[in-house]
DNA sequence: GTCAGTGCAAACTTTTTGCAACTAC
DNA sequence: GTAGTTGCAAAAAGTTTGCACTGAC
């Protein structure tokens, strides 16, 4: 699908369910989600003003976009990690589902994917209770960190040896 | 297991890491890692910070509790989370792997357990990535909160119709 | 005795909130 | 017209940092 046919049908999407709940078309939002799906990868709420900031067709205040990606989470547009300092978040419409590796060393955040992993999740039972989204983190360390550790343990054992 | 050998245990553990990695074993340190493992389930560092003020053997700072939680993350004695505003912890050691379930609506976090799942995980080949351990996050709505929104929607209709 | 570790308070960062002004309906 | 939204600034919440003091080694 193309970007502008995705953002056309995000649009749709959010308009019906501003409409089912009841909350105002703002030309606020529309900017946000727009400038939203236009992002690749995550992005945390500072980035997200920079660029609006930036694309100067529209500014809005950090209030608005915490109260909007509220909205957009709700209309599953958006969903929110928790990695590292500030929450992260990423579009979901129209997106492989994908699994996260964090690196402890450096914070580095890589996506993969992978279908048995993805369908063992969502052939998962559960009880009592409707299933939104998930999200799998792996925490280790990435191939350059682990490199880097290496390098620098032999080097503390030569200089114990000294 | 029981309660006093995993404490005996993981003070252990602890102590080779601390020695191997030339920091030095503080008592505070220590009754840190006591406490937390008298904790069943999450706990974040302000809950531990009152835990430990009431049980008054020990007092320690916050600033203490950070640094040292960070050891304990790192000797693979505690992992963290982050789910809702504040990170939480929880014990690691002789703990049976399980993951989570996050009521998008009250916050509510349950924990389950599935074999078939958790060795789904295990089994998939990561590329150029040391795993240290992992967390499946399912976001959605429990039982309990899908009940009281059907409710105020029966009730919105109502309304509009009068 | 030395320096890593601690407590405290201040600083910093991210997110939430109160309120006046605005505007979609 | 009026309530839902917005922007702003202040406040709150969580975490980090600087510095003097303490105690593990």
């Amino acid at each position: 699908m193309e970007t502008q046919n995705v953002k056309d049908t995000v649009r749709q999407i959010f308009t019906e369910y501003l409409n089912t709940n009841g909350h105002r078309k703002t030309p606020e939002r529309y900017a946000i989600l727009d400038t939203i799906y236009s992002i690749d990868g995550h992005f945390d709420i500072d980035t997200l003003y920079s660029l609006m900031l930036n694309q100067e067709k529209f500014r809005v205040s950090r209030a608005t976009l915490y109260n909007t990606i509220i909205l957009l989470i709700n209309a599953r547009l958006v969903i929110k990690h928790q990695f590292g300092n500030s929450s992260q978040y990423e579009k979901s419409y129209n997106r492989e589902t994908h699994h996260h590796q964090i690196c402890m060393q450096c914070g580095k955040v890589t996506e993969f994917q992978n279908e048995a992993l993805q369908s063992a999740i969502e052939n998962t039972k559960l009880t009592r209770f409707q299933l939104s989204h998930y999200s799998l983190y792996i925490y280790g360390m990435c191939g350059k960190c682990v490199r880097a550790n290496n390098k620098k343990k032999v080097n503390n054992n030569n200089k114990k040896e000294k």
